[in-house]
DNA sequence: AATGAATGAGTCTTCATTCAT
DNA sequence: AATGAATGAAGACTCATTCAT
């Protein structure tokens, strides 16, 4: 037993370790493009060694990876919440998303990068593609909330499209603050939110 | 006179060659991420020296620009020709933008990648912003002509935004083929188009 | 006699054009350290092209080298003219010698240049040999001039070290002004004059 | 203590390791002009890679800067203990300097190109000026120590430039050996230090 | 004689990753 | 388990010089 407490406390201890070298990485990212973050910044930032991150992590791009899957998992998380007690509106599941993307564009970047382009092993690509999936479920579900009976999947993906799309098409619009852009981008967000919910009933 | 027409000559002869280093480029994103891209393999595969690259672009990033705005004027071109005769309707409009990007990924990834990150000058983000902006006329064109009557601009924006975010929650779908994808998304874009066009009735 | 007098003029011609690519490349030495400054920036100065320069010049470093060669002309020139009626002072020619370098640190700075490091064809050697005689001998008939009678060759060769030392001593004296240098090498000029004054009587 | 013992040996690994690149530059800078060579170079001559070597230097320059203060301690401190039991005469200090320019030309190229040209950082000309400040101070107490009694400062300046002229008007004497440069640049030190000595009484 | 586009060897520098301590 | 110095392949970019027009 006493072995097994140990074997927690050590992986407690661990994941702790993890989440400081995530919440550096984190705080660099929000500062620049999280593509020219070094392995030597993030470990500085940590207050660590290089070495202790490939304990960690086997390169780099596992690192990226596991940043992007905690951010998902926490955006799934806001869903969720948000439907808890009753199905979530269309509009604020919409708004809370692209809020969300506002607030870290480094998980936007983060998607557009490994969807697009990135190197993934299977595995990653396979941790990937569930992530995606729980959050094309929340959609599914918002739409079904609203009414919607059928092509629900189908639906979703067109909606978590949408949605998607916002960003990239905003994101840098030039002479804008990120206020304005927010204001813009969530604008979009309820229109979007209004035209497939005008389309269910 | 006969100056003119040499400097016309000169002008066409430079474009010509301008040609060659993107239609090079061209061929190798089709391949690979046009990140992973040098300009050695670029010169390589144009035929002509590095230098002769750096003296039509100043930069790996302005050659990597021009591709992109080329692109860009390439499907504005396309979708003009979709309805020199009557309006496109939403459908086929929406079909032609999403044919284009599978066809074109290294265009979406170059959106993307302009979109989201790269420091550009001003004068790039200029032209970057122009030729977004005319893809968005197109857009708003074909909401009018489909019968859209007020907010035509927040509609085009909510359009292309959906269009654009397709590619991004599918390109890297696992397990799929070209082929699969472009069925996929296309389905997405028919649906997209529905939506916004039942919208507006 | 036509020929000749054609010939003549074309060598003018040629002189002059000459002028205006040395007078270019001294404009931008003014501003920069002449080892940064480029064929293609000379050129464009000039208003020429590139191939004309090496019409003129077979490699760059014959033409700093004649920029040189021109400077050491001049000074030597100044030195003449001020020794035109009666045998210069000591100090003035010091003083006139500092006074160039300071408006000249090209000079001084290809002096060091190509008596330290540079790769020089033998010609180009002897060129620079003797022009750098020319200046001598002025400092030397000033010695004689100031009443020295023995080792004037010698001391002449110990007065000229002596002045050239100076800029290389003081022409980065930090967080002085151009002025504030000037001042300070004036009167160590004069300095020296008179240690090697008071040293002849 | 463990610890500091620890960081003392690091310290001391650290500063070898520094020593053997500056050595495998010397070595270098001996054969060829200090401007020419690369830090490829430099790292197979100190049998090290080039990553080690901008693990040591943020720049070749920097690089350039710590060769050239290491030379300018060196003489210093042979000019200290020139002075350790009596004050250095005029004579001997000239010779000594002289002497170590013929033998250490890189350090006068650097001299002169780091006075005249180098674009330097703050950090970097505070470093250079103080190591010339220092050289300086060796002359001005030889000076003093032969009995100079009054603008000892200024003078110390005089000397100093007029030796470091030397070299400047003769390291290229055309036709001539390193043997024969060596006894001119002496007899001309000797020379010098005789007119300043007959200065002072 | 003038042009200036083309050349390409060669430069400095970066940075993910390894591994001996 | 943590460290961080060492590695070196690889990249973007420069620029004196040539030569066909």
């Amino acid at each position: 037993m006493t072995n097994t407490k140990l074997q927690t406390l050590k992986q407690t201890e661990r994941d702790s370790r993890r989440q400081i070298i995530l919440d550096a990485a984190l705080t660099l990212f929000a500062a620049r493009d999280f593509r020219s973050v070094t392995v030597r910044e993030i470990a500085k930032q940590a207050g660590i060694s290089i070495g202790t991150i490939y304990n960690y992590y086997s390169n780099l791009t596992e690192l990226f990876l596991d940043v992007f899957l905690n951010s998902a998992e926490e955006i799934t998380q806001l869903l969720d919440q948000l439907s808890d007690q009753e199905p979530a509106t269309l509009e604020t599941l919409c708004e809370l998303y692209i809020g969300y993307l506002n607030d870290n564009m480094t998980f936007y970047q983060m998607m557009s990068h490994f969807m697009l382009g990135g190197d993934l092993t299977p595995d990653a690509t396979q941790k990937l593609d569930t992530q995606m999936k729980a959050l094309m479920n929340r959609m599914e579900t918002a739409l079904i909330g609203a009414g919607l009976g059928k092509n629900t999947r189908m639906t979703a993906h067109a909606l978590f499209s949408a949605l998607n799309g916002i960003m990239i098409s905003y994101a840098r619009y030039p002479g804008k603050t990120d206020a304005d852009i927010r204001r813009h981008t969530l604008r979009l967000a309820k229109m979007i939110a209004g035209i497939f919910k005008s389309n269910i009933s």
